[in-house]
RNA sequence: GGCGACGUAGCCAAGUGGUAAGGCAGGGGCCUGCAAAGCCCUCAUUCGCCGGUUCGAAUCCGGCCGUCGCCUCCA
């Protein structure tokens, strides 16, 4: 696929065309969830926003290896596994599976690395051990800390300065001994009733943001292309791996950095407490399908916010059954014998559109206004007498290019054989009566049919049905 | 206090110098036995407010108002 793909780098705060280091080659580092219980849609908004940016690298041509790392050690699943009475790999172990479970549930498509931090203690050990070696480490009262003051490059990232005021700032909750408030904990000295690890850096666990830092570059090398997170991860997390990392390596870290915005409810920041925190099964249960809740989720570009209200839940339903609806049509009506009424154009335009859009720092809003314009454009040809073969294949190809990112098309019903003899026998019954003019009767046919959840249309070409979605 | 993002129709949202994409909701119509699906028309003389630059600004500059985020383990 030729074009060219524009992201916003935060690094540079600008837009740059993206060229991987290696030729082809894109390799990715997104940053996943801690799982110390269900993820909530904010962060399934940035997960489909990685999701619709590895479908994108590979639609413009490049072999994608990602990794998404799953922190399984921090205060949160040491506490939550100390609640629940479990170990801490018994615990985690529920909510990585959650995980994969609401990331297949919204289509996302699977990276090709999941690792875990505590499988990694070994490389954040060695990796800060190199710290040591080029002297950017202390310890103190047995844990290692960093030296914000030795890595002159500290604050590139999000623009925070070393020596920035902290007035009005959050006041410093960690409860170790720092010499300086700015510098961050690498490795923490064992704690009574935690989970520790015997290192020759000594009995204890690793600080958060080591393991992004040693994963990362354990599996796709010192230097790589993309990075990416929330934007709430830009400071302290992103910055503070940049140290780790460059400090160790002394070569660049990650030449693009791009950050999610973040998903607001009803105009307010979800929260527990405001009783507007969902998680994906929350919106299950209500009754939500989760191809709309995906439609929805990637609808907003990523940088902007993205306001979730049950209005924008109900749009999105409407846009995956008009989707729904035409791929319906084009499946049932029969081949046009003529030239067809969609003319090759319009689909190259449409294909033309939707590239562009995505390759503009992967304008998701823009993409969609594009299919539901070729979408209108079916229909219309659809209502003029169909579609030639070349016509119906060549639209066909068109979608689903489009949803190898956008990944919206229900897949197509399997109705049981038997099942479908008896819909068959109805319909011609149906139409029997209709025929005879009894319309109580063909009435009463169709809306027995209906709450089985089959929708009867008659067109122009007979009799056709669907499955209620 | 420091840093950053943003304010476009009832709602979501594209558009960053050339005269307002797309979707939802609403209104009217075509098609249909009635529906469903689809299509057509309609729905912002205007882009938070006030100035400025320009032949021309939602788009650039300045000020103001408002919303949101980050400021050391929150996606």
């Amino acid at each position: 696929m030729a074009g060219e793909l524009r992201l916003y780098n935060t690094l540079t705060r600008r837009l740059e065309t993206f060229a991987p280091i290696e030729p082809g080659h894109a390799r990715l580092y997104t940053c996943g969830p801690t799982v110390y219980d269900h993820v909530h849609i904010g962060n399934l908004r940035t997960f489909l926003f990685e999701d619709v940016l590895r479908r994108t690298l590979k639609l413009f041509g490049y072999r994608v290896t990602q990794v998404m790392n799953l922190t399984d050690v921090d205060d949160k699943t040491i506490l939550g596994a100390q609640r629940a009475g479990l170990d801490l790999r018994t615990y985690t172990d529920r909510y990585v599976e959650a995980f994969f479970e609401d990331l297949a549930t919204l289509r996302a498509e699977a990276a090709e690395h999941y690792p875990r931090a505590t499988d990694y203690i070994e490389q954040m050990v060695a990796l800060v051990q190199r710290l040591s070696d080029n002297g950017l480490t202390y310890t103190s009262a047995g844990s290692v800390y960093y030296r914000i003051s030795g890595f002159p490059g500290y604050g590139k990232l999000s623009g925070v300065r070393p020596e920035a005021n902290l007035a009005g700032a959050r006041v410093d909750s960690d409860e170790y001994e720092k010499e300086d408030a700015r510098d961050f904990v690498l490795w923490k000295a064992a704690r009574e009733g935690e989970p520790a690890w015997e290192t020759a850096l000594g009995r204890g666990r690793p600080g958060w943001h080591l393991e992004c830092s040693a994963m990362s570059m354990s599996l796709l090398g010192d230097s790589f292309d993309i990075h990416t997170g929330a934007v709430d991860n830009i400071f302290p997390h992103h910055e503070n791996e940049i140290a780790q990392s460059e400090g160790a390596t002394n070569a660049p870290f990650v030449r693009y950095w791009l950050h999610a915005e973040h998903l607001i409810v009803e105009g307010e920041k979800m929260a527990k407490s405001k009783g507007n925190f969902f998680t994906l099964r929350d919106l299950l249960a209500r009754g939500h399908d989760p191809l709309a809740i995906r439609y929805l989720l990637i609808s907003v570009p990523y940088r902007q916010k993205l306001n979730f209200t049950f209005d924008g839940l109900h749009a999105a339903d409407q846009a995956i059954d008009r989707i729904s609806n035409t791929l319906h049509r084009l499946r049932t009506t029969p081949i046009a014998t003529g030239p067809g009424a969609l003319p090759a154009e319009e689909i190259a335009r449409f294909r033309n559109d939707f590239l562009e859009a995505l390759g503009d720092d992967l304008n998701t809003a823009r993409a969609l206004a594009a299919l539901h314009t070729l979408l209108r454009t079916v229909n219309i040809a659809l209502d003029a007498g169909g579609l030639s073969g070349a016509a119906h294949a060549n639209v066909l190809a068109a979608l689903g290019e489009a949803d190898a990112v956008l990944d919206l098309m229900p897949a197509a019903a399997d109705p049981g054989p038997a099942d479908e003899e008896h819909i068959q026998r109805m319909i011609d019954e149906r139409n029997g009566a209709r025929a005879a003019r009894d319309f109580s009767r063909a009435d009463t046919i169709r809306d027995q049919l209906r709450e089985q959840g089959i929708l009867l249309e008659d067109t122009a070409h007979g009799t056709v049905w669907r499955r209620e979605r």
